[in-house]
RNA sequence: GUCCCCUUCGUCUAUCGGUUAGGACGCCAGAUUUUCAUUCUGGAAAGAGGAGUUCGAUUCUCCUAGGGGAUACCA
């Protein structure tokens, strides 16, 4: 029987990351087992589900790369389907009409509590005649669950769980109004979509269990359960803003390559051995839950920025010249031109090698199109003595003499002045880096000499010294 | 309160009864270098605590502590 894994989000807001890995899991199983990967919007609850929440989640799930087949379920759309069930479950003696009321839950909650027994609902409408139901009150269906026993999950993470049927109480199928519950929904949708491996954070161990009777009523095949931990913040706690819990679409903003976040994932809470740098393809090919952990991870920023800077180093100069190019130009307030395009990608080979986040690399390429004359950084600034300008001014003259410029000649020419000059090659590298590109930090210096090309090499250093001198 | 789960360097993790407890990030020191970064070398750094089982426990069992999750007419 070929593999059915899903993504079941509801559009409450983002696309979390903690979403995020569930849905690289459940990806990465389908695609091991060459099985079939399903999306499944939860929007059932209609005061809290949004389109743009929708859109997160498909936007999120497509930077990430993680491609689903077939077309997105919308579990609101099938909720007469659900309907149909509960109702079936009543026909059968294994579902039924509850009158209580909220006040009365609440006080048997604390009734429960107070004496420390488990507040839940204790059955009152379970066996009582139909006859006795109030008029004018719109009932819940409840599940008939067993009361004695025990359930027991067998999950292919956690293990074996057992849970006390007595613990569990009548959960609610159909709400008031007539809407399923998710409870309901879920098992539901997963049988009719044909799910054979239930992947999800272990925040839903307990509903396994709920779920399970439920199924099992039905007469429905079990799925197999793998219940993965949660992602914690840094100090242990839930994950809050402050530790990460953002959209996807923050990590992008914030610099991070899809591959990069990809990696990281898929290390917290998931080992091959001493594998830490892991392609799409390995991660496929390698993925299992029998190497999924038991313990929760804490998101650790550090090791994502070590991850990202990784993959720039490895990635294809091209695509990142298509990712940067949008941000300058947005700085600049209009798009880049095809010289720009291309001088931004021939500095691509020593711009990424410094670079952690896209953003970073966007800023260090800011000095290639700086106009003339530079504004520069107030350490660059105590470089440019009147010594240093003097040497720029004659290493101007040495450039200006070149019948071809590529680096090989520029580094030539550079070595050489330092020679004549008798001094070493950081007294004149130094300053010569001052007046390019303003700053004390840039890419090999020769390479800039040769990206920035020869009119505006020497310009720049003429501006320099003249400025300086 | 009740139920369930978890616990190896600061962090992510390896180990599936016998190891100098390994790797990665981060940190520290050094080397390379025209800056920064990269790269390379080295270093500090861990089995929550207590019982048991065993010739031998990080590994198996139990207890305690700590952490997390669940306890909705949310999903």
């Amino acid at each position: 029987m070929t593999i059915v894994t899903r993504f079941a989000p509801s559009p409450t807001g983002f696309l979390h990351i903690g979403g995020a890995r569930t849905a690289l899991f459940n990806w990465l199983y389908a695609r091991h087992n060459g099985g079939k990967f399903l999306l499944r919007i939860e929007d059932t609850d209609r005061k809290r589900s949004t389109d743009a929440a929708i859109e997160a989640i498909f936007d999120g799930m497509k930077w990430l790369g993680l491609d689903w087949d077939d077309e997105p379920i919308f579990q609101y759309s099938r909720r007469e389907r659900h309907a149909e069930i509960a109702r079936a479950l009543i026909a059968d003696g294994k579902a039924y009409h509850c009158y209580a009321s909220r006040e009365e839950l609440e006080e048997m909650r604390e009734k429960a509590r107070a004496e420390g027994r488990p507040p839940i609902y204790d059955g009152r409408w379970r066996d009582r005649d139909p006859a006795d139901a109030p008029t004018g009150f719109d009932p819940v269906i409840r599940f008939k669950s067993p009361n004695e026993g025990a359930t027991v999950i067998n999950d292919l993470v956690q293990g074996e769980v057992t849970f006390a049927n007595r613990q569990l109480d009548d959960m609610i199928l159909l709400r008031a109004d007539g809407t399923p519950t998710y409870m309901l929904s879920v098992v539901v949708d997963d049988h009719d979509m044909g799910v054979t491996d239930i992947i999800r954070g272990d925040d839903h161990l307990t509903n396994a269990a709920r779920q399970q009777q439920l199924i099992t009523a039905l007469g429905w095949p079990l799925p197999r359960l793998a219940h993965i931990p949660l992602i914690h913040g840094s100090d242990g706690a839930k994950l809050s803003k402050r530790h990460g819990a953002l959209g996807v679409d923050a990590y992008r903003d914030m610099g991070y390559l899809p591959e990069a976040l990809r990696n990281y994932l898929l290390r917290l809470g998931w080992s091959h051995g001493d594998d830490e740098i892991i392609s799409t393809e390995q991660a496929i090919d390698w993925f299992n839950l029998e190497n999924v952990g038991k313990s929760a991870a804490r998101f650790d920023f550090a090791k994502l920025e070590n991850l990202n800077g990784v993959y720039i180093r490895e990635a294809d100069d091209a695509y990142l010249t298509s990712l940067i190019a949008p941000i300058l130009s947005e700085k600049a307030g209009r798009p880049l031109n095809a010289n720009e395009l291309k001088i931004l990608e021939k500095a691509m080979n020593g711009l990424k090698e410094r670079a952690k986040s896209v953003i970073s690399l966007a800023d260090s390429s800011l000095f290639l199109f700086a106009a003339r004359p530079l504004v520069l950084e107030a350490n660059a600034q105590k470089l440019l003595t009147t010594d240093a300008c003097n040497i720029l001014g004659r290493l101007a003259d040495r450039l200006e003499q070149l019948d071809e410029w590529n680096k090989e000649v520029a580094e030539a020419a550079v070595r050489a002045a330092a020679d004549s000059e008798a001094v070493k090659l950081g007294k004149i590298a130094q300053p010569l880096r001052a007046a390019l590109t303003g700053s004390t930090v840039s890419p090999g210096i020769f390479d800039v000499l040769d990206v920035l090309g020869r009119e505006q090499s020497i310009g720049r250093i003429r501006d320099a010294a003249a400025a300086n001198g």
